[in-house]
DNA sequence: CGCGATTCCTACTACGTATTACTAAGACGT
DNA sequence: ACGTCTTAGTAATACGTAGTAGGAATCGCG
């Protein structure tokens, strides 16, 4: 079992020169059909592959991407299989990167990851630590999915909280006045823009809010929010930052006695497997992650091509309406 | 902003040879410690860091990992971390693949992966199409978590189906003897173990078993299975493949009138977020996902190495009793 | 003091590719 | 027939590292 093969023998299995292998590979103009063919036969027949390695030390390319995922396993699924397919459409590899959870150590992490010219791109999905972009001098090509950008537009469409605005028009449309925010954990960008559009359309449509609380993504503590609400606060539209606190949120207003959606309704966010069989079943905003990724990555290496970014995708995440949410029942 | 420092400026700064700043960062010995210090002093001034790609072809080692991840993007969150961690502490890196789902397609795609020469190993958490091992001759050490091992043991405890048993025993204890599985997708060797395990439970306890129903991971199909269901079927423990699953059973069970958990018990698997919110709450199998990951990429990299399996971890999977189980109630 | 052993470092080379500079051989116009 | 242009290929080289072979200085020991 020998070793693996070279253009060197490619290259004297077809009767040609190394360079001509190379040629080939890479697409050259100026080499005629017949030896063309001879030199992908004679690949074939070995199973010839380029070496990586090689190449990119020839070329000073390494064609590869870092991902930063999120350290508490925000469901990543299909975002990072967007985000693989276009990559690889583009001629790159991925590769994944998860930071410690200790905060100065991630910083220092992030530096590496930047100055290691192991990457021509770092892409992530996880909100990164303050000092992020600093060293980047020479560094890669850099993008911070659940960041801001310089112009501050939450890039990625993952902090675009316009279907919160439509959903309590909706609810308002039904007769609600009286609103709660249940906040997500505030080192997320996509909560913090949850939560400055539902204030904005509170202050915008002269509604009554009841306050803010949350602040995590913990259901528990979703809970507990609800249970701590005085009892003529009925009837009352919760907005959550998240199917998990809308989930919360329902059980313990269940347990209270209250009627979902009769005395409360409550909107989620992110389509969650189970909220078409929750009971009620939840409203929420359901996001086409898969093409979130894609885009994501498509930025991204726009980005480092120099290319302009690519246009913003709207349509990325939709409301879908179900049974957590009616018109407020007369008291 | 000149070109990336290499060990030869490296070892210019020092005062020293190329090879020794090589020595000094292989770690080989017979260097002295001030000259050690004085090499490490240079490269940090000069923020060198090692060309992988140089390094690479040198040694004729890739130092990479493929990840195959799911299609439909089963929830990889931890899973995916504890894998890239345990990886990075073995000195590899991770790179993300994904499979088209198109099956011969698919099947060239992996072909292509183990022949590559880019990766020494190649973990899939993802069903591979069936001739997935056949042309893996000097092919990278390859292992798959959702598949079979040479023993016919599930590998990574993914399928370890005992909680299943566990969950069983428990609802004869309390007085089932009447049960319905909800199975999941029949190309997923955890959810085909979780089939049999219960059919051997049903044989061994000589319970009555209404059928296996499902087959694949859709709540909705599970709703439509229960609201199939004889009227008669009552008291009935329902083991589900899955939360979704369980999800959609309840679900269905609650509008056709029946009590949950009066007169159906329901268990479900993966202790998915929303489960612990819902109504009521799920009894369920929780995993250790990171411990998952980590575990089954610790057994790649043995393979990798020669060295023999890690022992397969026995509490990555638990039974989270919830309200959907109860005794049956008498009619 | 002689001589092998040890310690510490250096010179040099191979790894496989992409690409630049070059050459040989036709094609073409006058 | 001669010079020029085009086409199709080859030879040679650099990329940055790890490691092999070797050399100089020091040490140990009788």
């Amino acid at each position: 079992m020998g070793k693996r093969p070279t253009s060197h023998d490619v290259a004297r299995l077809a009767g040609v020169s190394q360079s001509t292998v190379s040629f080939v590979f890479t697409g050259r103009e100026g080499i005629s059909t017949p030896t063309r063919e001879k030199v992908l036969r004679a690949a074939a027949e070995l199973s010839y592959r380029p070496n990586l390695a090689a190449r990119s030390m020839r070329t000073q390319r390494t064609g590869r991407l870092a991902v930063v995922i999120p350290f508490p396993g925000l469901n990543l699924g299909s975002l990072l299989e967007g985000a693989v397919t276009t990559a690889r459409e583009a001629g790159y590899t991925v590769e994944v990167v998860n930071l410690s959870d200790e905060s100065d150590e991630a910083a220092r992490e992030v530096d590496t990851l930047l100055g290691s010219f192991e990457y021509e791109g770092v892409l992530s999905f996880s909100p990164l630590p303050k000092p992020g972009l600093p060293s980047a001098e020479s560094a890669p090509a850099f993008l911070a999915l659940t960041e801001f950008d310089e112009e501050m537009h939450a890039i990625g469409a993952f902090s675009d909280a316009r279907p919160l605005v439509e959903m309590m028009e909706h609810l308002v449309g039904l007769g609600h006045r009286r609103f709660l925010h249940i906040a997500g954990a505030s080192d997320y960008p996509a909560a913090v823009a949850r939560r400055d559009a539902y204030l904005a359309t509170v202050e915008r449509l002269g509604l009554e809010s009841v306050g803010v609380v949350g602040g995590n993504w913990s259901g528990i503590h979703a809970r507990e929010c609800v249970e701590a609400l005085a009892d003529d606060v009925l009837p009352l539209a919760i907005i959550a930052a998240n199917d998990v606190l809308a989930a919360g949120a329902i059980r313990a207003a269940v347990q209270r006695g209250w009627s979902v959606p009769g005395d409360v309704s409550v909107t989620g966010w992110d389509d969650v497997a189970l909220s078409l069989h929750f009971l009620p079943s939840i409203t929420t905003v359901s996001q086409d992650r898969r093409r979130l990724g894609a885009y994501s990555m498509r930025r991204l290496v726009a980005a480092i091509r120099g290319d302009e970014a690519p246009e913003l995708e709207t349509d990325l995440q939709q409301v879908i309406w179900r049974e957590s949410v009616a018109p407020p029942r007369p008291r």
